[in-house]
DNA sequence: TTGTAATTAATGTATTAACATTTAATTTTG
DNA sequence: CAAAATTAAATGTTAATACATTAATTACAA
């Protein structure tokens, strides 16, 4: 379905408007997709997301200003993500030895286990959407770092 | 900037998860750039929204139900969002004649005149954006479109 | 017609987000 | 070295979001 049709709307003024509006109501719908997805696990996109940037370090520590720096949406609160991590025992938090004022932040086996697991759902999302075909993709992702650079 | 330097991830599992990741943070970072924008006019991006929609019925009423459908987060809750337009005078709501379950909602002359001011501001951004050409915002369009379609 | 289902909008509520502020630790500078 | 500035994480607070539920009205079917 065009972006026309899913927001009814007939006509844009130019090619720039629909574009950010194809972009933000795009990124919305996946962001649904995916947080109905994770719904089922327990656990929030971007949590989901904290746990792929720890598994990322492979075993290596991290601070939580490394995790923000990583994070799709910069605003959220790392630290209060980290602690329902923990609380659901995902990950473990240890005070940084060399800066006292940090804190190592690890992933927990449970942690690799349930992102494993919702990794399996994800990958048939990512299967679906390789009907794209490659160059498609890779010209999606061209563009897109484009758009960001016209607006920056 | 490439999405691999933006969220310091040097590579990706494929060119799918790159164009997911990509797509969340485009998005993220455009609604971010706007409600900066919107802060000063005392107004956030989904109400802008609704003042967008209602502008588009030019004079005619609208039902709440309606608006939400051409929404671009279905998610949101129109009718708290037309009551904050309500407080600040912007739209004006009454009950609907033939059918009373409904509320017909309308634009004020001071909402047309706030949306004006703002789109004053927004077209800047288009221009910036217009940079990409006319032929690259096609394609992008087609390709975002295309990629909601692999995924429903 | 009359009860049942469906529709429209509003409201209740728990969670999350967006910031600002605070606390503790470290770094810099005079 | 001591005071000031900076940095890292946590916390406080207000508003917004995501749903579920409710209330009122309309449509429909027996």
């Amino acid at each position: 379905m065009s972006i026309s049709d899913e927001i009814k709307q007939s006509s844009f003024k130019n090619e720039e408007t629909k574009a950010v509006i194809n972009l933000i109501f795009t990124g919305n719908y996946i962001v649904q997709r995916q947080q109905a997805l994770m719904k089922p696990f327990g656990i929030t996109m971007q949590q989901f997301n904290v746990l792929r940037i720890l598994q990322g370090q492979k075993g290596q520590a991290i601070s939580v200003l490394s995790i923000t720096e990583r994070m799709l949406d910069k605003m959220s609160n790392a630290s209060r993500l980290v602690d329902k991590l923990f609380a659901k025992k995902l990950v473990s938090r240890v005070q940084c030895e060399k800066d006292r004022r940090a804190v190592d932040v690890y992933i927990l086996p449970a942690g690799s286990a349930l992102l494993t697991q919702i990794e399996v759902h994800l990958d048939e999302f990512g299967k679906q959407i390789s009907q794209l075909g490659e160059e498609n993709l890779t010209q999606l992702n061209e563009l897109l770092d484009q758009f960001r650079a016209s607006i920056s």
